[in-house]
DNA sequence: AGAGTTTCTGACAGCGTTGTCAGATAGTCT
DNA sequence: AGACTATCTGACAACGCTGTCAGAAACTCT
């Protein structure tokens, strides 16, 4: 049973007659432009206050074409930096009048696409995309150009006139590396998704690098795809312990997978740092509360979506502004490496 | 810069001038509405196709009067809960072709109300509700009534009409409590939060419910009311060790807080479970990867997101429905406690 | 005082849909 | 055949706002 029945929305013509002025002075006054006498703003004010007055908004947007709605297509909401940035992104959109529409698209190629359509039919000023998989760059840009501005995050996409911003991802695994080198691992193993994105291929391209520069063979054993699921990687971790590998550091691809990893090898009682090392990426919150305290790096998400928000809020503007902003991840040292 | 100014968006008008039709009829192929010959569908259904055709929702929201948008409004994004809940009532929304509008109040009055007009004025059909804080059941029923429909969860208010989905809070605290006892637990201390809420007012009155029933005396020392805050709780509990308190078992507001209070305690090197016993609320993901593995009572959020779904949508569509649904929290034993 | 300028106010036409109602066409029954 | 009903289609008025433009009032300048 609903709610509400009894009162009904007051419209602006209802606060035109109580207030004795036309309905486009009121919405002059609701607008604060300008050409409004006070003595009649302050009329129409009161009538406002007096019938709680709310203005409509698909009617406003109707009229105006425009929103003041943006849209954030996130993969997954369930993993704790998602829950960080959009509180940055509220914070900038709140406080600039915006509302956020945010889409979950749990990973799924046609859940991105379904994502964006509906945002377009509910023509948001501007849209934020987070890292996508198995999209491709043409179809991607074809998405985005549909829509009246865009920042990705996380992904980059040639040839685009939409902001980005993005986590220097490969620094952040060459820490790593480097860090699990001067311990002195020496058989360190990149775990990572068989996605098709920029956190992945960025996160393979920094494994390389690091092991090139500090003149480790790349060794093909040591890269393991594993399929994305937390079971998959707790029993492919197993068994690379129990076949007795070689393998003495996991790097991974997040600390969601290096939490599990943590599991797989606790619950065989190998014992960390010291055989096997593990690393983590984005540094979540309650990694520090481990069994084994997780190393990982740090970025700060928060700032993060700040950024990407006010990058978005100056396209929409149509002011000028910078296309690129890069963060550099922190290396976090604790337990989990010597 | 934005990114869009190319194609135009199409309007029913384009797409039945194309189609040789009236605006009215491709209104009809669009809702499924019947009385439209298969032949004339056809020719509409291919004319929509070959524009691309998006209804525009603002035009469509201001004749039809349905938004077909619910909004949320959750007290804090970045606690675990609510992503799960969120993850939820989505599934059931989009599913029912309804989308979701997320406000986050951060806890404060003043973001619930603010919160709930931006809603109102979004003609959202219906909104669910999340534990509210510092707000008088009158003033919440006032902000309810206006909305068209209402879903509270974890929040109870008596007289109103809105559905109710809640967690039978005082049983989880006595399923903890008795749990200690059993464990041979005596100084037993609620530690909570001064919030003038359900969750507050539940976890207190299970906890001398459940004190009364086993023959234990109330002693008002032990009931520790902690200013918002996990500094502030870090050292009150710190505090309470150091000074030789002779409490042996902590019951924390949720698994954030017992988080918080396992550190305060490890810190210190004060042996867990033996010296003292701490448990939580909500079972919250890695709570059972800690140094310290969480002894805490599990909901299934998933499900209360489900099932609040549900109610809300049975609600909007006027149909009668249940009024109450309550969730029953299961004790989870692990080793922050005997 | 008259002309020009600035400030204020309102009529009215959209915006892109849906809802109402009436008209046209085809099918069925006596 | 005539009278109904069932099926299909379209004109046109909302919905509640903003944008455009024109007119009235007040103020400034010569």
């Amino acid at each position: 049973m609903p709610v509400n029945h009894e009162d009904k929305q007051f419209t602006l013509a209802d606060v035109a007659a109580r207030a004795n002025v036309s309905i486009k002075t009121v919405s002059r006054v609701i607008n604060n432009e300008p050409y409004v006498g006070t003595a009649t703003r302050e009329r129409v004010a009161q009538a406002i206050q007096e019938l709680n007055y709310h203005p409509n908004r698909a009617a406003r947007r109707l009229a105006s074409k425009r929103s003041h709605v943006i849209g954030m297509l996130v993969p997954s909401i369930d993993y704790p930096i998602f829950p960080m940035i959009i509180l940055g992104v509220e914070k900038v959109m709140h406080a600039h009048n915006y509302e956020v529409l945010v889409y979950n698209t749990e990973v799924a190629p046609e859940r991105t696409r379904k994502g964006l359509e509906l945002l377009e039919e509910n023509q948001v000023d501007g849209v934020m995309v987070f890292t996508v998989n198995h999209i491709s760059d043409d179809e991607l840009q074809q998405l985005i150009s549909r829509q009246r501005s865009a920042v990705l995050v996380n992904t980059v996409l040639p040839g685009s006139d939409a902001g980005v911003v993005r986590i220097d991802v490969v620094r952040g695994i060459e820490l790593l590396v480097q860090h699990l080198l001067e311990a002195g691992k020496r058989r360190i193993a990149l775990l990572t998704y068989p996605k098709i994105n920029y956190s992945a291929t960025e996160r393979l391209r920094g494994y390389k690098q690091a092991m090139t520069r500090f003149d480790m063979p790349i060794d093909d054993d040591l890269i393991i795809v594993c399929e994305d699921s937390l079971d998959a990687v707790y029993h492919i971790v197993q068994e690379h312990l129990k076949n007795g590998s070689q393998i003495d550091a996991f790097v991974c691809y997040n600390d969601l997978m290096a939490a599990t990893v943590l599991k797989a090898c606790l619950d065989l009682n190998v014992p960390i740092p010291e055989q096997v090392a593990v690393t983590g990426f984005d540094n979540i919150p309650f990694t520090d509360l481990f069994k084994c305290p997780l190393t990982t790096v740090n970025i700060p998400w928060l700032e993060v979506g700040i950024s990407a928000a006010e990058m978005l809020l100056s396209q929409i503007s149509g002011e000028p502004t910078t296309t690129e902003l890069v963060f550099t991840p922190e290396l976090v040292v604790r337990e989990s490496t010597p």
